[in-house]
DNA sequence: TAGTGGTCTAGACCACGAA
DNA sequence: TCGTGGTCTAGACCACTAC
């Protein structure tokens, strides 16, 4: 079986939602009629409907229907995730626009976030990542040259900087900050947002075994985005 | 049907995983194995593994078996830290100012975030943090009293409501969204925050076993507030 | 009362990994 | 080859909501 059939359903509801075929807050078609509709048993409507539930895109009450969830962007941020993936997921187009790369010289910031003992060079890239052409996440990434040589070659509209560091060299562990800020202007111009809106920022630090790969930040408009994430004591 | 069948199966695993019955990695029963040992059919025990996936607790190999997963470090920002013990460790003084303490009937959102079936009372709390006696966290507290009974009798200026709430159940799993906001006026005339200033709202629900215990927001002024964290791949 | 989602069952076939 | 998880089916009963 190349797609299960409930993805196609998956997908099939996802094209529904983002056409507007289905509104927000819209009833969807009970179970077994879209059982019937798409020539499928109830159990396997059923798996789709559940993972679009957990996914955010629909809700359910109980003896009354399905529903087309209102829009929320969310992200995990338990989890190094590969943007590109993450959009992809709630049926939308990833694009991405590299508005810098240069080689250069870190700076003694660069060097104590780096853990660098020596002056090797440091690819610096500014990427902004679009969700259906929309500004979604600015990202400002600062990479070990030496540790990564190929790394100011590779084409970021093709691949992201996450995805090609992890075919380079594992991740072992990540150091996370997220805050609150007040945009600047040329920010607020790159993420579309309007005056006094919020902006999420986030720096993360991939280390892979004692070396320290990457420093990246990346801004999200406060407005649209929301970081989850769940705990599960073991 | 009081408590489903796959959730009584969920239980069953997990406390031979907590009791080390079974161990780190070790295999589980196969689907049809569980199903005949717990008198259930497999879909049922699978729908109950694939929860416990989904938390974290086991993970799969397809054509070999189920396991259990190996503990995972978590990131400081995601446990579910004391702000006083925080706040202390900083070399600072804590106090807290309950603003409201009230029992009340939930509104259908508390309903639904706690997922209360039926009417229980729900006490509602909101306190203000301080370090050094500036304000610096906000926190907007709902626990199911029906849980913890004795809740709103505590005085939450010696004790913080995690705290009480720590030594009255076991917290097994906390879901944890964080956004950028503009904050309200009464906010930020409660957190001393000036014009402009962005907000970080922390919102977390807290379950021990299949139980929703408490749901909380928790707002600080971006300016002066950081979340970090560790993610250690395992 | 009719329709909904929530749960459960007892089968089935498949691809894949291990022996 | 055999056991595993992955998928799928065609039923069933229930509690609840809306009318």
């Amino acid at each position: 079986m190349q797609v299960p059939k409930y993805k196609e359903i998956s997908n099939f509801i996802i094209s529904k939602i983002n056409s507007g075929t289905w509104a927000e807050n819209e009833k969807l078609p009970s179970e077994n009629d879209l059982a019937e509709l798409l020539d499928s048993s109830r159990m396997t409507v059923r798996k789709s409907l559940e993972q679009l539930v957990a996914d955010g895109l629909l809700y359910r009450r109980p003896s009354v229907g399905t529903f087309v969830a209102p829009k929320k962007v969310q992200s995990s941020f338990l989890e190094i995730r590969n943007i590109a993936d993450e959009i992809k997921e709630r049926g939308h187009q990833h694009s991405s626009l590299v508005l810098s790369k240069v080689l250069m010289k870190p700076t003694d910031k660069l060097l104590e976030l780096l853990k660098l003992d020596t002056y090797v060079d440091v690819v610096r890239v500014v990427i902004l990542h679009q969700e259906d052409g929309k500004p979604f996440q600015l990202e400002e990434r600062y990479v070990n040259a030496e540790l990564v040589p190929d790394f100011f070659n590779q084409d970021f509209t093709q691949i992201t900087c996450n995805e090609y560091l992890s075919t380079q060299l594992p991740v072992t562990s990540a150091e996370i900050a997220i805050e609150a800020i007040t945009p600047p202007k040329i920010l607020k111009h790159q993420l579309g947002m309007n005056d006094g809106d919020p902006c999420l920022k986030l720096t993360r630090i991939t280390t892979s075994g004692s070396n320290t790969v990457s420093f990246a930040n990346l801004y999200h408009s406060g407005n649209a985005f929301k970081l989850t994430g769940k705990l599960v004591s073991v």
